[in-house]
DNA sequence: CGCAACTTTGAGGGCACTCAATGTTGGTGG
DNA sequence: CCACCAACATTGAGTGCCCTCAAAGTTGCG
């Protein structure tokens, strides 16, 4: 029984190539044919582990890399000039994290591990020579750039248009879809992150999101038990969280 | 004099050329040299006109091309399934429209002009093929999305942590800093859009635009008359605009 | 001149925040 | 094994910022 984290968990994926990933239908190696994505396993910097809290890169440091979740989870945030945090993102398992750090040599925000997480590095350089020669790459970059805005301005919307339950109900089912692209239970799983970082990147107080959570589970629409999360009615959640602004 | 002359006539830009356009030093041009850019005016549709409030393109109608503003002004929004409008950005001469619409074969936003203006319409698939030749422009591509990416996790900052000040000091001064780019008066100038649209973008209610003009006013900050706005004190302003959340 | 669109100003209420305190969990060392 | 602490989470009471509702004032255009 042990509901640690279980550390011997990682496969036999040390010598591990692109090929062999069982997220390659999520990450970058989904734009790609075999050879090309030996290319790929040639630059990429594997096994990079960091552990809860730890950072993986930092606002205003140099831009080197961008990051590709193998296991885990990380957050990226920024701070603002009179101190305080926003988290911006969520990033879990075939995601790219950096992204928004393009478009200059330091990077736009900081990025830090939700628990035990390890990662591929993607040198930019090494990155841009090869979208040059690879266009099914470009296209994909282009692609989740683009995605990556979309998803921002989602956020946007959400901040400025919808309620805290509005609010909550979206990041559920968010987190739910993506679970069900990695073939995990969209209706039950762990959330990676505290009450605390939910809150922020949701923009609420703490004690909004708890209130909220309670409300849920009352209402029959979730049983929640720490990060332990169970989804007990998707669509009552996908009503919510699309807002009623009848006329 | 034989040929009657049309009242629309435009200057003498109808043959006009990227190295011509006195926007070439903020837009696509920017990266690239001589010869690149006329291959880059091939591929260019110039001179769409769009009149105030008219469609650029539409949410979920087919993509095609991005487009570069010339003249006048662009806002970009999404619709929310409940119906209600959050617009995502204001785009002014030389800046990009769409970039958040190359994930997808769909527009995932609309854009309207917000009065009489001129765009380059760029084809996506031709500008994809001149990427894959000029590197240059490559690179820019990532900038300018990433900066995307960037101004919009700017904007959930600003939704989430600050006061209806605070939010409009710093589109205040965002709108400042880009007159100045295109070296016209940073501090007098006129607004391209609407109170309402300001209150839409900046996720609070017209009325409370309208209040925090005429106080700003009243303080001595700004000068408004209508859509004439002078800003007075651009140091009262960027204080005002990181917020003061002091521990 | 008159209508339509836009802007300003006022009064009152609500959602989420702040402040405050208690409950819970997980890791550490006795 | 259990006590203990720090971090995290929940619950309650009261308040404030901004929204909603309502109406008057202003601008622009046919």
């Amino acid at each position: 029984m042990t509901q640690s984290i279980s550390v011997r968990q990682q496969p036999a994926i040390s010598k591990a190539s692109c090929q062999h990933c069982s997220l390659s239908n999520l990450c970058l190696p989904l734009a790609l044919d075999n050879s090309e994505m030996s290319r790929l396993d040639e630059v990429v910097n594997r096994d990079r582990i960091f552990n809860r809290g730890e950072q993986v890169f930092g606002q205003s440091t140099p831009f080197r890399s961008c990051f590709a979740v193998k296991s885990g989870a990380i957050k990226t945030s920024m701070i603002t000039e009179s101190g305080d945090e926003q988290i911006t993102g969520f990033f879990m398992p075939g995601e790219l994290v950096g992204l928004d750090s393009m478009s200059d040599d330091h990077h736009a925000s900081t990025a830090k591990a939700l628990e035990r997480t390890s990662v591929c590095e993607i040198p930019v350089d090494q990155l841009e020579q090869l979208v040059h020669v690879l266009p099914g790459l470009q296209h994909h970059m282009f692609h989740l750039m683009s995605q990556e805005i979309r998803n921002s301005h989602q956020l946007s919307v959400l901040l400025s248009k919808n309620t805290a339950e509005e609010r909550i109900a979206a990041l559920l089912l968010s987190l739910s879809s993506r679970f069900r692209r990695r073939k995990l239970s969209p209706t039950h799983f762990n959330l990676p992150m505290a009450r605390n970082d939910i809150a922020n990147f949701l923009g609420l107080a703490v004690e909004t999101v708890s209130r909220v959570f309670t409300r849920f589970q009352n209402q029959g629409l979730i049983r929640a038990r720490g990060r332990d999360i169970e989804l007990l009615d998707l669509e009552a959640l996908q009503v919510m969280a699309q807002g009623t602004s009848q006329p």
